[in-house]
DNA sequence: TCATTTGCGACTGAATTGGTCTCATATTGA
DNA sequence: TCAATATGAGACCAATTCAGTCGCAAATGA
């Protein structure tokens, strides 16, 4: 329905806590998951597929952990989503193997790709250092407040 | 894992076809949905929740169905698929309650709810006319070719 | 009156997603 | 060296969501 899957979620959480703690030790899966009160098993998850995907490095052993892979400000939310769910298609119509074989006379493929594209822009645009900067702000909002 | 939903598309589809065959009869969902291959059973229950959000009309009886019941330039590909699927989040953690009231320190929210106007913003900009007039578009370039 | 068509809710089966478990492998530190 | 700590990967189960169906009521035109 449109829905980032939770997943996806956990992903930019982690992504974002590590940009946070970035130029310190490496953090666990376990560390992140408990911060955030998230199952650790499925932090842990989230994770290898960050790492598999070299948004995040991974150390193997004790007092391991991960750490990003680049600079925040090159790390985009598409990134992360799409290193965790897969591509981004708002449609399964976009690829050629979709069920819309069976009806020839889909109309909507074609303005649904140009949809498609508009939101990957968008996903592509926000930035992991966007998003921390972002509580910045917000922080200072409400000191003024 | 972001897709839209088998009926929001048809939903699209449904209201993209009402608008090519505006001013003329109303076209039954028995119609719409043999025309594209798609189940008659799921269309009409796809264009029951249009008509409810009083983007389609209904006329009950023989010689009946449905009609456009605004402009085509006044329908939003969001008002189709909100319509169907009900409000576009990307996450629940938007409303209040959801599962993010467990994690209170969920550092996300925020830059996500911007992500989300953006792509509300995204599909409120096309419009069924729009999404209808690409095709004659294609058509004049399938010609030239 | 009767065929046609929408309106609505309940229901089922399939697909997806969330989350867990287990075993293997790498690395550090005592 | 060895135990503890981490990641890596895949199988696995449970819960939710989604696609699609069915039955019955109500409206309407011929």
């Amino acid at each position: 329905m449109f829905k980032l899957s939770k997943k996806a979620d956990y992903g930019l959480i982690a992504v974002k806590h590590l940009a946070m703690h970035r130029e310190q030790h490496a953090c666990s899966a376990t560390e992140i998951a408990e911060e955030y009160g998230i199952s650790t098993m499925l932090m842990a998850k989230v994770l290898q597929k960050l790492a598999r995907q070299r948004i995040v490095s991974a150390k193997h052993g004790a007092s391991g952990g991960y750490q990003l892979a680049k600079e925040p400000s090159q790390i985009t939310a598409l990134d992360v989503i799409s290193a965790i769910d897969g591509p981004v298609l708002i449609t399964s119509c976009v690829t050629s193997h979709g069920n819309c074989g069976a009806s020839e006379k889909c109309s909507v493929r074609e303005p649904l790709r140009r949809v498609n594209e508009s939101i990957l822009s968008v996903l592509s645009t926000v930035t992991i250092s966007q998003m921390s900067e972002e509580q910045n702000e917000r922080a200072l909002v409400e000191l003024q407040t």
